[in-house]
Parts: C-alpha cells; structure tokens; sequence
DNA sequence: ATAATCCCCAGTAAATTACTCGGGTATTAA
DNA sequence: TTAATACCCGAGTAATTTACTGGGGATTAT
C-alpha cells in the first residue's frame, strides 16, 4: 500500500512547476535540477500529466511547461490519479478500465470495506490543491522533501 | 497503492474463522477449502495474525485456530496492519520500525499530505470491526469474494 | 542551420510479490 | 506406543512490477 515514485516525485515535482511559474514556462530540467531527479523520468511523468490536461507544454527553445489551470483549480487528487492511476485498495473497487472485477459484485462483504478505504482516500486528497500547497510552502518557510527515500 | 493478497486473503480468512468459530477450532484446511485459498500460503498469514495476537491456536489433531478476542474488538485496521504493516501512503510517514525517514522531517510540503492520507485510511479501518462484518454478512445474505482478483 | 527543448518508445536491472516445498514439532485418538 | 492430524518454520523461486536509462525524432527561437 506504498505510493510509487511517480506519485511522490510527480506531485514534488508539479508543485516545482507551479512554485516557478510565475514568468512564463519551466524546462524540466530546471526542474530536475532543483528537485534532484532525473530528467528522463521526469519526461515521462510529465507526459502523464499532459495527457490528463494538468498541464501544457510549449517545444523549441524558451520552451518549458506551465500548468494547464490556475493552482487552486488542481487537486493533489488530479495528480495523484494522473500519475498512478485509481487510488484504490483493490481492483475491484477501482474506477481504471480494464481493472478486474470481482465476479461477486454486489453482495461482497468485504467489498464495502475497501470501497471505504478508497472513498476514504479520496476524500483527502480530492480537498487539497495545488494552491494550498504553495500557501504552506511560503507561510512556513517551508521545503520540500532533501532525500527521495 | 493497491494492497496485496496478504491483505485480501487475510482479511477473507480471518472473517471465515470468526464466522466458523461457534464451535471451537477452524483448521487452516477447512478455511482454505472455503474461500479457495492455498493452505500454505494461508499458513503465513495466520503467522503473521497469531504474533500480532489476532487469533490463537492448538496444534495436533482436532486444533486449529480461533480469534484472540471478540470479534468486536478487533479492527479491519488490527488486521490488514498485522499483514500488510503500516498502511501509510509513503515510508516517510510510516509508524513501522526501520521505514526511511527523510532529512527533512519537518518542513516538508509533501509531507503533510502523506499524513494526511494515512489518517484518512487509518480512520477508516480502524472504525470497522469484524462483528460489523459478520452483522453485514448475516443482514444481507452476503457472500466472500468468488474469485480472488 | 543550429541548438534547445519537448516527445515517444523500447529495453532492462532491481525489487517485490505470491506463492511452493520440505522438513519439522506438539497433541491426541486408538 | 504409534500414527495421524495439524500447526510451525525457513528457504527457494517464478512472475510481476517498479524505476529507471537510452536513442532517436519533432518543433521552434535565434
């Protein structure tokens, strides 16, 4: 039940984004640097976010990404999904297409159980945006994580 | 972020022991022949419930295992943590012994909301006991999972 | 034209999962 | 006392997933 590292560093990494994007576009390699990742992992992570429309994308030089919606309009949830797909406990409660679903569907008893769970889930992350985290990250003088462990 | 057989199988197998419990001991055979599982597999699972207290056992012929406890007093939450460890979304929030902890314990943005989603999850499974499970599964002529996905 | 930048796909080493297997040891019915 | 039953325990392993790396191509400012 551990996030991947696409979910860790795709949400350091997207909040990066947003930290730096007040003049105009943000290479990912600016981005790698800052945040100690690699740059061709990042590339995929961030083709992950253009595809769900969390952000956009200029090529050529001076080119770079922006976020695709003003901060608050984003929710840690978007990127979550974006990244890792359904967070939920099981496949049989996920929502992904081509998740497997139990042949029991509706009379399972411990069903319930991870469907709560994945409600649970959501429910947290779904009430968290991008801009909260900005607000955090300036009213505490905070950082974001030194290590990837 | 999906839990894994440990998890599920578990969780099945110890509701099926506290719903074959009324009259003493549930051998491992009978549980495995019930919900489909392997009875070697399942040995593991009742190791790992057994140190964790869950349930108790009597070894030669006519043993078996039962719950350590009434059923309401035991949480989803004892169980999937005593299988799966901590339920946390990232080590770095995780309360297991020798998970990673990040150099950056306090002033992390991402942090937060790792915390945030294991207290989400822990709330869930921490306020669902196996009596309400066995109330759901007598109410609603409820079956287990058929298949194992 | 050149170089900076995003884009895309394929491959792969490492880690984890999901088991199986083979031998124990305790208990008890006969 | 013996044999059967069941829990106990640790090692091994195939399959899957994760976490990347690398190579080449498209686009565009200069």
């Amino acid at each position: 039940m551990k996030l991947s590292t696409k979910g860790r560093y795709g949400l350091k990494a997207i909040l990066d984004l947003a930290l730096h994007s007040a003049e105009g576009q943000v290479t990912l390699y600016s981005i790698a640097e800052r945040q100690g990742l690699s740059e061709s992992y990042l590339e995929q992570l961030f083709a992950a976010l253009k595809k769900a429309d969390l952000i956009k994308s200029v090529r050529g030089p001076q080119g770079g990404y922006m976020l695709a919606d003003s901060p608050e309009n984003i929710s840690v949830g978007d990127v979550l999904r974006a990244l890792e797909g359904s967070l939920a406990p099981t496949d049989c409660v996920s929502d992904d297409r081509y998740a497997g679903q139990c042949g029991n569907s509706e009379r399972c008893v411990t069903r319930s159980v991870w469907e709560k769970i994945r409600d649970g889930i959501n429910n947290v992350i779904d009430n968290i945006t991008l801009q909260e985290l900005i607000d955090d990250y300036y009213r505490n003088n905070n950082t974001m994580m030194i290590d990837n462990t």
